[in-house]
Order: structure tokens, then C-alpha cells, then sequence
DNA sequence: AGCGATTTAATCGCGTACGATTTAAATTCA
DNA sequence: TGAATTTAAATCGTACGCGATTAAATCGCT
């Protein structure tokens, strides 16, 4: 009655187990969550990334590049690019700061200002597809931030 | 005493605020995850992804691409490109299934299973880093299968 | 003032993710 | 049986992430 050992399911090593993986966890509810909200932000003609960015904007508008990338954890060269379709999309504009020129000030457009009316919505709408209560949520949302920072 | 009215602290939008928003949570989680697994993974020549396949294929092998697509939430479009890279470096092969020729099988090769060995102390790293007691990160990964699936 | 060190963005290359489309093989069923 | 449908992978285009490098501006220090 053992298994054909054509397979290799090679003697379980407990430590390497997908479903054991805190990583693969959060690698597939990230994976999950993008998937959650790429209809709702087509609507708006933002990407995943190009929203998060835009809530940081809509929090503070003239920003550095630095500051921005500071807010979001993600570097220059993330950034750049992610700004330059934001800028030809109209939402932003770009400017190297006159009093340190090597710094690139980002700054909403009355367009990009305006996005926030129609995004208010879409915070409710994956709420209620994501399926906990709101104190689970923001439980899980707290302990995430303590992962590795 | 107010604050200076150039630049755009649009009245808190309590629903839009970056710090409230489990998807930035998780985004942050997840990035922060794999730049952690980095050096480790380099020293196996895989990448994070590529380690997540590995996972799967290390517990069961002759895998088609569409079930290791499912045990891992991805599609033929990611997996097709990442496996052809893993076949490169010696790690897996691709053969046509003779029963169902649309089938891709996937093996991992001789020295695909023996890289297990060196992976054996990736998790224990890991968690050392991660700054989470076992039942807190248990509790949190347990959590995270739950989102959006 | 001058010059090396530092800071800030941008650039480049590689490897994902994924929607949309394509190709080929297997299956259904008239 | 054979045409239409379904299924499985591959292909293609776009947009990230990020390590490494580059370029330009500023700073620090003598």
C-alpha cells in the first residue's frame, strides 16, 4: 500500500513546505489583492503601484522624488518610470526643485487632484470583497507592517 | 497658526490614507519579504519566484505546468518564461506529456533535487530576520491565506 | 576658492505578473 | 467521422521592482 515512488514526493522536509512559507503567504495574498483591485482602477486608468502613489499624493502634493520613494519604500528607480506615464497620463508634473536642482519636485495636476473624488469609493468596494471584519483587517494590516521593517 | 496653504493636505480623506489601506500593508510586506530573501537566493542562483517553484517541485516532481501554476496562483504566461529559465540553469526539464500532448511536464533534474539540501537553512535565516515569534507569524501567515480567496 | 565625498535622480538590464491573443491538441457530439 | 468547442501552453505587450551604474548638483573641509 505505499505510494507508487515513480513521483518524489521526497520524505516531507517540514521547513521547505509551500503552505508552511510565510512568504508564499504573502506572495499570494499581494498577488490576490492586485488581482482585487485591477478592474476598479482600469476605471480610473491607474496601475496598482500608480494608485499607491497617488494616495501618497492626494495626502501631500509638492513632493520630492526622495520623499515619495521614502513613503512608499520603493527607490528612484521604481519611481522615475512609474512618474514619467503619471506625468503623460496629466496627473502629475515634474520639476527640478530651483533651490536644490538636484531634486525633482512631483506635484498634483488639477486632473490628478480631481482622480480623488472618483477613487473614494474603491477602499469600500475591496472591503467588501476581501472578506474580514473590519478589526481582523486592521489586526492583520498592523502585524504586516511590523514584517521585516 | 494654521499651516502654510501652499501645498495640498487635502482634508484628510480618512478612507484614502496610505497608513489605512491593507493593500499598502501587504505590498510593503511582500517587497520588504523578498529583498530580505535576496542574498540568500543568490548564493542559489534562484530568484524569489523561482525559489516559490522550487518549493513546489521539491515536494512533488513530474508536475505539468498548469498544476504547478495552480499550486503556486500563477499562469502559463509567468510560468512558461520562469521555467524555461530553470531548465537553463540545469534545474528542471520540460517534456511534452506522450498521453496529452498539450501537457508540458515539468522534472526536476538530478541537480534540481540536490539544490534542496543547500535551501535546507534558507526558512531558519529567514525567520530570524522576519522579528516574529512562531505562533505570531503562524497566526499571520494563516491569516493571509484567508485574504481575497 | 577648490576639490573630493555625498546626495539625488535617472538609466540600464533582468525577471517577473498578467491580460489578451495565438497555436496546437484533445474532446464533444451532431 | 468530422466540424465545432474546449483545454493547455506559449507568445506578446505593458508596467513594475530592484541591483548596479551614471551624471549632475551640493556639501564639507581645509
Amino acid at each position: 500500500m505505499s505510494p507508487t515512488r515513480t513521483t518524489s514526493e521526497t520524505a516531507p522536509v517540514e521547513a521547505l513546505r509551500l503552505d508552511r512559507q510565510l512568504c508564499f503567504a504573502l506572495y499570494g495574498a499581494a498577488n490576490r489583492m492586485q488581482r482585487l483591485y485591477r478592474p476598479l482602477l482600469d476605471a480610473l486608468g491607474l496601475t496598482y503601484p500608480q494608485y499607491l502613489a497617488m494616495l501618497a499624493l492626494w495626502e501631500q502634493s509638492p513632493r520630492s522624488v526622495g520623499a515619495l520613494g521614502e513613503a512608499l519604500d520603493l527607490d528612484s528607480s521604481t519611481l522615475t518610470p512609474l512618474l514619467k506615464r503619471l506625468e503623460a497620463a496629466g496627473l502629475v508634473s515634474r520639476t527640478r526643485d530651483p533651490q536644490d536642482e538636484r531634486r525633482v519636485i512631483v506635484t498634483l495636476t488639477d486632473a490628478g487632484a480631481a482622480l480623488r473624488d472618483r477613487a473614494l469609493t474603491v477602499p469600500e468596494q475591496i472591503f467588501c470583497q476581501v472578506g474580514l471584519p473590519l478589526d481582523e483587517l486592521t489586526a492583520l494590516r498592523d502585524k504586516l507592517k511590523t514584517v521585516a521593517s
